[in-house]
DNA sequence: ACCTGAACACCGTTCAAGT
DNA sequence: ACCTGAACACCGTTCAAGT
């Protein structure tokens, strides 16, 4: 389809659109080459190899995820949930990069200016120093946990054994709604707000 | 090497074993067969395909786990914190493992036992129903959520551009103390314990 | 400076053939 | 019932050769 001369910038375009039809799996040297009607090594010459485009591909979707952070909010704590619920989302309109991010261990970079705005939060809330970074990394890996595994448990939505089939039998023996709750799917963005919200008003209240 | 009747066992342990030894990338057909001293084909008969040995590898590991799950402490908010460490630390001690289970959508069933300590808590904390449930997932998904985003950052130690360099510049402007505790790495142990108790105490708490 | 095809060393999986 | 080698369709990467 393109005979105009190959540029790196084509290049990891074609990957990027692979990757988000496809998933990372799919983005082979090969298809790719194919998809850009070049042969397989001229890649390398553009990207170098394939460790490399996957770099690059991730750092440019990190640098696009900064400008989202805008926090709301009456209270501090409001405001640092408002912060967190932006992260997730921004983080789950990009389900395949986020898998990669982690990966590449570039989770710190992507959240920087959501920990900029965490800090002024924090400080807001009237904690300091070693208290105020403690709050703001604990907010952080929450978040960021919390979408990692929310994530995963989308792709395989039925666990065998389900929850389900192991809380009908007196598992919680006189607590028929405790029960029937936890054999229900959970409500992922209810149990973010909720989590985030214990988590931000305990660590800004007392110690 | 081995030259006893290959079974399922002996092939079970061997992927094991080099899983532990050398990650689930290593894990290649060919190399456990030269591994077993069989062919390449015989490990087909024995354990089906590649995803059907990583699923027997993990069920394996997910049965193991549930025997450590001991709560201990005075309160339940106690006994909550020392199940969530447990999991930490027997999640920790299978660092291939627990990505793969991850991967697998496993984890519901890999926390089962401790699940059904948490809903025992959490009920002596007078919690019930619907939000006795939420307490014991936000707890559940904490924990996972924490250890994912720490053993990948383990894997890749210096991020570039690492939180260092970008705390010395005004960021955090009149808190040096702050803006130090967030240039040194995390210590996971205390951020977790401190994470885990904080979200325990909000939601043993008010509402 | 950029692009190419051939070649190498790996994969997982299937299949017909052996005992 | 169990094991085998050959073969197929894929990989990523290197390299010498082209323009």
């Amino acid at each position: 389809m393109a005979r105009s001369p190959l540029t790196r910038e084509a290049v990891l375009a074609a990957a990027a659109e692979l990757v988000r039809r496809h998933g990372p799996a799919a983005l082979t040297m090969r298809k790719l080459a194919a998809e850009l009607g070049t042969a397989v090594t001229s890649i390398y010459w553009h990207v170098g190899n394939r460790e490399q485009l996957l770099d690059a591909l991730v750092e440019r979707t990190v640098r696009d995820m900064g400008g989202a952070v805008r926090p709301a909010g009456r209270t501090p704590a409001e405001r640092i949930v408002s912060v967190a619920r932006t992260m997730r989302r921004e983080l789950r309109e990009r389900p395949h990069l986020i898998a990669m991010v982690h990966e590449r261990g570039l989770t710190d970079r992507m959240f920087l200016p959501a920990q900029r705005a965490l800090v002024a939060e924090v400080r807001a809330a009237g904690l300091s120093g070693a208290r105020a970074a403690d709050a703001v990394r604990a907010v952080q890996f929450q978040v960021v946990g919390f979408v990692l595994v929310e994530r995963n448990r989308e792709r395989s939505p039925v666990q065998s054994p389900g929850e389900g089939e192991l809380w009908e039998p007196a598992a919680a023996p006189d607590d028929p709604d405790l029960a029937r709750a936890l054999a229900r799917p959970a409500d992922p963005e209810r149990l973010f707000v909720l989590s985030v919200r214990a988590l931000t008003e305990a660590l800004l209240a007392g110690g």
